[in-house]
DNA sequence: CAATCCGATTGCATTTTGCAATCAGTTGCA
DNA sequence: TGCAACTGATTGCAAAATGCAATCGGATTG
């Protein structure tokens, strides 16, 4: 994973950012499912990701200035990993990718309604979404009237099920052996 | 590049297909630049891509039903690649991809051209480029009025000059050694 | 009939990945 | 106080993927 030029094409460019199996997935973990630590995007990741793997990815987004990591004041050990405005532009990529995964690969049906929801609301509501993510993430003022559902709480909401599940799988596994 | 499922969420499937270095490299060659031959593939990629990787990619991207492969009438030995209907529609993706990489990596000026052209034409432009495609690629009818300057035309003219002087290099270099 | 072009394939060194075990420091609980 | 569980990693090692140069047999061209 070095990070080499090998021409200046933007589809290269970006290939070279996150033309890898995890990069992405990790920034997918991070958008949509709202890990913040280390652990918790160890122990829910859908894909099961190596720790070394991990450490090395976080690493290198960090050195490409899609991640910032800070202390995490509840725990001298914790680390919170925070996107940058560079990965939360990444949404409507993530959106398109999503949207053309659904139409021709064997996705899981459970998997992709956030890939639906995002595909329904189109443009305006990544815009919503990536404003949340800045509220979030670099304490941007929340443009939110209060009360009105987050799309974050939107796209969660039947996510976590399966991720839970699957995580569930992985503990029994770990303790049967 | 094992074809397995790490899970059946739709963005993991989606980077299952390209996430590796050189998959969309050799799709965007085709899309936008209009390669159809193996030797087209190979002397005139800007990134320079081995002949067994490009050889076994092709295979790989036949196999998961985004290209095809036919005899070309004018040379026994020649093979004709085509785009499917799955690699036409990930215009919008290297689109979103061109435009991200644009704000935020350092893209060469003149390979930026087409990005820039597509990030103005938006939508529509991607619509008319697509049907372009499914033209040349899939034999459907051509849906552009005669005398109108092709989207494929506009893309092409800045980016084909690089390309050949890199080519141009390649042989250099090849000759004197 | 020789040089060149065609889509690959082979062999080999290097790099990346996946997996399991482990690390030292921190925290929660009895 | 003591100890198990948890924190973000690191290490060692085998397997797989990659990059590179050389080469293949057949087809075409001059």
């Amino acid at each position: 994973m070095n990070i080499d030029r090998r021409s200046g094409c933007p589809i290269n460019l970006s290939l070279e950012v996150f033309g890898d199996r995890w990069s992405l997935i990790i920034l997918r973990d991070m958008i949509f499912g709202g890990r913040r630590h280390f652990r918790e995007l160890l122990n829910f990741s859908l894909e099961g990701i190596a720790s070394n793997i991990l450490a090395d990815r976080l690493k290198r987004l960090m050195a490409l200035g899609l991640l910032t990591k800070a202390d995490d004041p509840s725990h001298k050990q914790k680390a919170i990993y925070s996107l940058t405005e560079m990965a939360i532009t990444l949404v409507p990529i993530m959106a398109q990718l999503g949207a053309w995964g659904r139409v021709w690969l064997p996705v899981t049906e459970e998997l992709s309604i956030r890939a639906e929801l995002l595909e329904k609301g189109g443009p305006p509501l990544w815009e919503q979404f990536m404003d949340e993510l800045r509220h979030e993430h670099l304490g941007a003022p929340s443009r939110t009237p209060p009360g009105t559902p987050t799309v974050r709480q939107q796209l969660r909401a039947a996510y976590e099920a399966v991720v839970e599940r699957k995580a569930e799988e992985l503990r029994l596994i770990k303790t049967e052996a």
